[in-house]
DNA sequence: TCTGGGGTCCTAGGACCC
DNA sequence: TCTGGGGTCCTAGGACCC
């Protein structure tokens, strides 16, 4: 048996951990640049407030409801994250964190299915004052249909699908698009066909289902019978390609702005590689324009520069970042976004050295740990390259941003008694 | 005025190899 | 008149996840 425990509107839940009088209270969380909705507590829910919507057009409703709306704090929700994956983890044999809010465990050796879960609930919520509702079933797809009936319908948060009477009447009600690997498109492919419920999708031929939604449509309708597809992964793999990319928090226009920004994410993807000791020999750069502006000259473009060596060295992949950028930059347009990805990943050990490398890259490894462990210590990006720039006006707009409560010194939390 | 930021996997089609 | 058969690798695009 495998169990998911999903975290309840994970980032409204850790803004309530410190603002306790929030609960009861809408809650929603904004997306970087305070741009769309990603988290509603239940409250914003029923007020009608859908998921990925526009802050700016739902302003009047946020006023006239008195909902309450954060800024993303990611430093606050990773930090929590990990608080809870580690109270599980004392609970467990072996499990999978599957993402920011939601683990797997392996069940297979708990005799008491329910009463373990409720005490991991219980015990998660006292420890971490994060409520998370707990689904059990054979497989990993049975276990998120399982979830989802426990964080909806069951007050207790907790649901266990054994027994096949429950499982098929549990997969008779369930809307086909809330089936985890059904998205938006297959959803409606699959309604216009008749096909409504999981049910409906299980009742299918199996080589129609393969024809149709390829072989990982087909898994799924399997885990749904009960045959297992999807083991726990117990290690997380490298990453194959790392990204990191914002939209800016006002107009952009100019090369010297694109180039701090661009250099502040090339840099940030060299650390990401380093943190899981990896290398890249491709960079990509790439820039738009605002779709939403639909009156303005509108312009996407991105440009790869292929690296001799791999590395994960902040001031190559910066160098190859911005000659990628200049390449694509036209004058005279407003930028909205840029980033960077870096692929073509081997692990830092794997590194094949070219004859022709001028690079002293076993000094050049010891400066990047030691502004590793210097910005570690004292605050990011304390040591950084100058072209990375010191105003940085085109950086974020967080308007609602809580305090980092857990991991800034000067944002700890002050008791007066 | 104002619309996020990360990832993965699968497939088809083209280029190329012998 | 007529032009094989078996592969691999790469890329773009489309689907999905949180």
């Amino acid at each position: 048996m495998i169990a998911l425990a999903d975290c309840n509107n994970f980032y409204a839940s850790c803004e309530r951990v410190f603002q306790p009088w929030l609960e009861k209270v809408p809650i929603v969380v904004l997306s970087n640049n305070d741009g769309c909705v990603i988290a509603r507590s239940n409250e914003a829910k029923k007020l009608g407030v859908p998921m990925g919507a526009p802050a700016f057009k739902f302003e009047k409703v946020f006023e006239k409801q008195g909902v309450h709306v954060f800024s993303a704090n990611f430093a606050l929700y990773g930090d929590l994250s990990n608080r809870v994956m580690n109270t599980i983890r004392q609970e467990v044999n072996c499990m999978e964190v599957y993402s920011i809010d939601e683990v797997f465990m392996d069940f297979s050796d708990v005799s008491l299915l329910k009463e373990k879960a409720l005490e991991i609930k219980t015990k998660v919520k006292k420890w971490t004052g994060i409520p998370v509702s707990i689904g059990v079933a054979p497989t990993k797809a049975l276990a998120k249909v399982a979830n989802y009936y426990a964080k909806k319908y069951v007050k207790q948060g907790v649901l266990v699908l054994e027994n096949p009477s429950y499982i098929s009447r549990a997969l008779k009600k369930l809307p086909i698009g809330e089936l985890w690997g059904v998205g938006r498109r297959y959803a409606k492919f699959l309604t216009q066909r008749g096909v409504v419920t999981a049910h409906d999708l299980v009742s299918l031929d199996e080589n129609w289902v393969r024809k149709n939604m390829t072989v990982a449509g087909l898994r799924l309708v399997q885990e749904l019978k009960g045959i297992s597809c999807f083991d726990i992964e117990t290690t997380l793999p490298r990453k194959k390609n790392i990204c990191t990319s914002r939209s800016f928090g006002r107009k952009v226009k100019s090369h010297k702005e694109l180039k701090e920004a661009v250099a502040a994410y090339a840099t940030t993807c060299s650390q990401k590689l380093r943190a899981q000791g990896s290398c890249a020999s491709l960079v990509n750069v790439f820039l738009t324009t605002n779709p939403f502006s639909i009156h303005e000259c509108q312009y996407q473009a991105s440009r790869k520069i292929q690296l001799s060596t791999s590395t994960n060295d902040s001031l190559e992949i910066v160098k190859a970042a911005i000659k990628g950028l200049s390449a694509i930059y036209k004058e005279g347009l407003v930028y909205k976004k840029a980033g960077v990805i870096v692929s073509d990943i081997v692990p830092q050990q794997q590194v094949q050295l070219s004859l022709f490398d001028g690079v002293d890259r076993v000094k050049r490894k010891y400066l990047m740990n030691s502004i590793d462990t210097i910005n570690t210590r004292i605050g990011r990006d304390k040591v950084r390259l100058a072209v990375q720039g010191f105003d940085r006006k085109w950086r974020l707009k967080q308007e609602h941003l809580s305090p980092c409560y857990t991991t800034r010194f000067s944002d700890f939390l002050t008791v007066c008694l």
